[in-house]
DNA sequence: CCTCGGTTTGACCGTTTGGTCAAATCAAAG
DNA sequence: CTTTGATTTGACCAAACGGTCAAACCGAGG
């Protein structure tokens, strides 16, 4: 392993390379699933110069992981009680469906880490993520008791959102076999901004 | 292996509860998490045991899953074009809610196969599922021209429903890390039928 | 050119894991 | 009780896997 001195160029460039492999087969194999071997195969390099950069397969999990964790929830920070609600919230919507479209493989990890009990994540769900989302939710709720939005639990509006738009990227597979050939992010823009039109819509509307 | 006669009290004993040992421990670590070792020391026998009923540990998670895909598109099956549509609909959405609550192993079992790519149950969701969801949204757009219901695209009203019921299993920990020691089924039931009827009430209700 | 720290790898190790097998045990029929 | 086929298991095997290490390699500074 490389002192703790600043990086050279060399190990920028290729830690940065296996979080890219890692990323690639961790997200398709799940953490048991995946093998060290694998890594290296996809990183173009021998499985001891892996282990050279990172102590274990373990460390590479929780790089991927804790450099996913802080773009994953950067979407919901950019609700504002500012601003038009059912706009902010659609934009909110927007954002997490382009992060699906572009970013599948990180909703897939990040999905494979809850499904199987979040074991080295669920600290931070359970204080950041919680944190971030009880806050969120009294912005709405603010909106509700405004009569600026039309009721509903804030809570479940916002599982609402990550379920809708993490299962175009998480659930790829059978919603293209549904499907057949269509593109499925071609109709779900437009229905989940439907959908939550008719949701938010304050009574009067 | 036992002869293909029929099977004795004990192979039918036997059979099931490796069944639901297998099924406890595939569906908390996923098929390459799970060991055959888990198993029979969940079902409370000794591993060459399980490997006398069932040839591999590949055969116990196919018969899972196949026992499992068997019953978790019926609920889709029950929607007929008789009755009204949109009671119709939301006595699905409860089924597959109540489904998500009873029987959360199966759901993230079925969860971790798609994440992963479906790579042992694609043709059956290419074939099957599909023909049964074309047949179904068939369904749904019949109500829409008749006016009876809101026009949405079906297909992804029925994905929203999947996405939105399966979320309470699958993502149950980060459900409950951001809800506190709060139930998530207690509000869900509400807000989804609130969700469904804004979404899909005629124009003129 | 040489040096020296950073980098790379072939060979290897201990453990885990899926699976086998022969021998032991059990249970039902005669 | 005895027999016979079904059932159970301790011991074992080969492959896969995460990780180690000494030796080789490489590249920039002198």
């Amino acid at each position: 392993m490389p002192k703790d001195k600043a990086p050279t160029r060399i190990q920028r460039k290729n830690r940065l390379t296996i979080l890219e492999a890692a990323l690639d087969v961790f997200s398709s194999q799940g953490f048991r699933g995946a093998t060290v071997d694998q890594i290296a195969a996809v990183a173009g390099l021998s499985k001891p110069n892996l282990l050279y950069y990172f102590p274990s397969k373990e460390a590479m999990y929780d790089a991927v992981l804790s450099q996913l964790l802080y773009t994953w929830l950067d979407p919901l920070r950019t609700l504002t009680p500012e601003g038009d609600p059912l706009e902010e919230i659609l934009s909110y919507v927007r954002l997490k469906l382009e992060m699906s479209r572009n970013y599948p493989r990180e909703s897939r990890l990040f999905a494979n880490e809850i499904v199987q009990g979040a074991p080295r994540i669920h600290q931070v769900l359970a204080t950041d993520l919680k944190q971030l989302v009880d806050e969120k939710a009294a912005v709405i709720q603010g909106w509700i008791d405004a009569g600026r939005l039309a009721p509903v639990h804030p809570y479940h509006l916002i599982f609402s959102i990550w379920s809708l738009t993490q299962h175009y990227a998480d659930f790829d597979v059978q919603v293209r076999a549904v499907l057949g050939q269509e593109d499925p992010f071609a109709a779900a823009p437009d229905f989940v901004e439907t959908l939550y039109r008719r949701l938010l819509s304050p009574a009067g509307a």
